[in-house]
DNA sequence: CAGTTATATAACCGTCAAGGCATGCACGAG
DNA sequence: CTCGTGCATGCCTTGACGGTTATATAACTG
């Protein structure tokens, strides 16, 4: 899942937030991002060689749209994790029983680890 | 939604689908990795920072888990995507498709333009 | 107390990627 | 054929990041 990498990039994020709902043609996509035309171009390359879009020729432009297939991949990559929230949380639930009852015994004054 | 980034890192999701049954020590995930210990510490941090893992402090370990809004955010996220394979699927993906019986069907011949 | 274990942090290095500009290429218009 | 448009590519710089070794911090052990 190398598409994962690719989504994760903001500027890619905001592409493809954009094309979610309607395709897009590179120009569009500058005037969206106000970034450099080649610099989108890069971004499509990264997107299109991942999977996560696909371009068809129109005249002289290129129109790009979204490919299902990644966000497929990730959903089922994310099912697992689905259990966390959705089931009985069960050791999670204690854990954060605990966490807001009171501290662990023994380590109160513990070194700052953020979080 | 910064923890997308600290996920897509490929070191980074080993850590989170391996704690994903169950928490682990960083000594667990150094032994899992086969990495040196700072560089698994350092990606605790990014993880942690980002709010996907939580640490426990017990005795001398360090105890990682894993905490489920990140990815509750991931797939509020992606919900909006799903309709891309949800509804009517036609174009682009039958290939893929899990619910088809048989994976006949013409081809659509659609044209590569990309890769 | 000293010593060991477990983890975090610091300093450093090599690599890689994102952004810029300039240029090349394909296509349509005239 | 020539020009203009729309996009991709090549080159370059810079900043961020992953990894390592060495060191600091914290807690248990004797």
């Amino acid at each position: 899942m190398d598409a994962l990498a690719a989504i994760a990039e903001p500027t890619r994020r905001r592409i493809v937030d954009g094309l979610r709902l309607r395709e897009c043609t590179v120009s569009e996509l500058v005037d969206m991002l106000g970034m450099s035309q080649p610099a989108v171009s890069k971004h499509l390359r990264v997107l299109r060689e991942a999977g996560v879009v696909s371009a068809q020729t129109r005249a002289q432009q290129r129109v790009y749209r979204l490919e299902p297939g990644p966000f497929r991949e990730l959903d089922a990559w994310l099912a697992p994790y689905r259990r966390m929230w959705t089931h009985h949380l069960g050791e999670l639930e204690r854990h954060l029983d605990r966490k807001a009852a009171g501290p662990r015994l023994g380590n109160k004054a513990g070194p700052r680890l953020d979080n």
